[in-house]
DNA sequence: TGTACTTTTGCAACATTGATGCAAACATAA
DNA sequence: TTATGTTTGCATCAATGTTGCAAAAGTACA
């Protein structure tokens, strides 16, 4: 994986096989989630590890309300893997659904906030909704 | 506490210690100084009375990235309490400090934003930056 | 005011999530 | 292949939050 190389990141088989379960999931995924797509694992390795991924910005923490935390990988590396170019990181804002419950990374324009005299550095929006396999349905 | 009344919670003593301090607290405060700002009590209980207070719409919970949880009024409840007047709920913004490390609700206009098939229900904003009286200081 | 009923509190116990220290295993560079 | 630094797995611990239950407090009503 030059993933790893690039990010100066050894890549050891458990690191290899926690960001496998990353590349061809098109959500976020939950600790659990990643737990249960592993094997027997250790579960500080794990925590250490997404600690590690997150440090190199190879997968990004979406914190929603009511305690739901979930992982995902970063778009420009998600770009790199599948056509192995690279390309500005995005904004994008965390689609959750109410529906099915997954959150998305979803790509857009982000319009510009005045806040007066609070100086902003950096936006985090997250949408909650429908998404379009959920709405179709209903 | 006509508030209490008039969102069909009982007021016991305990609540409306807690009441107490959100109003006078001009920010979000995390379950730690709720309970440093509160003489002895019960930790259990105070988990429930915020679950009430947030079920009943008297106060929000802002979760922000880095596992950090705040609390804070809901807008509404503190007009009412400044002038005994209702205003409708105003969307608000949450505004963290990078450098005094406060979180704001600041009104603000939020601007439409389209998802293409993704269906949005409600938008939660955060910004990260430096306060007004911290932007001063540098 | 006194009584019956409902809600809230406080305690004990437990679950989940996450961090730290340390020795053994592993990866890398020479 | 060896020396060095990194990563892993285990034991232990800490913070945060939940549940069940009996006692206390609040509410409604005669």
């Amino acid at each position: 994986m030059d993933l790893f190389v690039k990010n100066g990141i050894r890549p050891t088989s458990f690191r290899k096989e926690v960001l496998d379960i990353f590349i061809g999931e098109e959500h976020a995924l939950t600790v659990q989630q990643i737990e249960e797509a592993l094997g027997e694992h250790d579960r500080i390795t794990l925590y250490r590890t997404l600690r590690t991924f997150i440090d190199q910005s190879l997968i990004h923490e979406i914190v929603m309300p009511g305690n739901i935390k979930k992982y995902a990988l970063c778009q420009d590396c998600q770009v790199n893997h599948n056509h192995g170019k690279h390309v500005h990181h995005h904004e994008h804002i965390h689609f959750h659904c109410k529906s099915c419950d997954e959150v998305f990374c979803v790509d857009t324009d982000i319009p510009k906030i005045q806040l007066g005299k609070f100086e902003i550095a950096s936006l985090e929006i997250q949408a909650h909704g429908f998404c379009p396999s959920c709405a179709a349905k209903s």
